[in-house]
DNA sequence: AAGCGTAGCAACCGCCCGTAT
DNA sequence: CATACGGGCGGTTGCTACGCT
């Protein structure tokens, strides 16, 4: 750890640096930390630390800043329209989380780090399979995603003016997020089906990008009046799953019967998805 | 009600890179 | 050019709350 020193000990702080602080956060230490910066702002972290009287480590202090004080931070559950993007951008630049973070606005690597790694390698686990492989992105793309897909257009059609719904996922619709303390607006790049390069090209992406990206693109159509549930969606120059994913099945499996993330898949829909994916690979 | 197992998340670790000296 | 330092990043750990038996 660096409060061993990994070139930061400069031997006048040695003897300071033996009761530095860690594990988690007081109230107190909190309230120090953001009034400090109020006062002084940010960065030069290890400075600040000792200046601000805080007993703890430089980085201990902007990883405390950055994914819990900020006062944009966005806490709660993720949306399905913040899982959509998840996958997608996943899928173009892996794990990248501070480079995915950079398109939801007030969430953390971190706690997208966390997602990824609580809720999706969940499903992958319970399919037996590799998150990286090609049977999970089939089932992510096939099953997940237009099911995500699905449930934000019915929310956005059953409430109209969704401020909770993601601008860019249903077909241009600008809405301004707001959360946090008058963190101000944070304008999210545009990123439907049609542009989801712009979010690349604003942020260097490259040229190639993996097999699975765009995995939106065959759910979320030009615009949300055009919006077909989405597992018909298939395009010809898919390798096709044959639609064995229909209404029917996910509604016995109970894919319909809530957010997928959060439900636990059955082990009829783990048989049914092993089958279906070795038998179209 | 109590014990146990598990999921979720905050925080830490260590490597790497960019910049200043 | 070499070195030290600050900061960013992805991976990992450990604690806690919750659900199940």
């Amino acid at each position: 750890m660096d409060v061993n020193g990994r070139g930061y000990n400069s031997g006048t702080q040695s003897e300071e640096e033996m009761d530095l602080r860690r594990g988690p956060w007081t109230m107190e230490e909190d309230i120090i930390l953001v009034n400090y910066i109020a006062n002084h702002g940010e960065g030069r972290w290890n400075s600040l630390a000792r200046c601000a009287g805080l007993k703890r480590t430089g980085k201990s202090c902007r990883l405390r800043w950055l994914n819990y004080l900020r006062p944009d931070v966005r806490r709660g559950n993720i949306t399905p329209e913040e899982q959509l993007l998840i996958l997608e951008l996943h899928s173009r630049w892996g794990n990248r989380w501070s480079k995915i973070a950079q398109h939801l606005p007030g969430r953390t690597d971190n706690e997208i780090k966390n997602y990824w790694r609580t809720r999706v390698q969940k499903h992958a686990k319970q399919l037996q399979c590799d998150v990286n492989s090609k049977k999970f992105k089939d089932t992510l793309r096939y099953l997940w995603i237009p099911r995500l897909a699905e449930r934000i257009r019915a929310a956005a059609g059953s409430s109209g003016n969704n401020s909770n719904t993601h601008p860019d996922l249903t077909a241009g619709h600008q809405v301004t997020p707001q959360y946090g303390l008058g963190g101000g607006a944070q304008v999210m790049p545009n990123f439907t089906p049609e542009n989801s390069s712009t979010v690349a090209s604003s942020d260097s992406l490259p040229q190639v990008v993996s097999p699975v990206s765009d995995l939106t693109d065959y759910y979320l159509s030009v615009n949300s009046s055009d919006f077909q549930p989405a597992p018909y969606q298939f395009q010809e120059s898919l390798p096709s799953p044959s639609g064995y994913f229909n209404y029917g099945l996910a509604e016995q499996s109970g894919f319909l019967d809530g957010d997928i993330s959060e439900n636990t898949w059955s082990m009829e829909d783990i048989w049914f998805l092993q089958n279906q994916l070795s038998n179209s690979i």
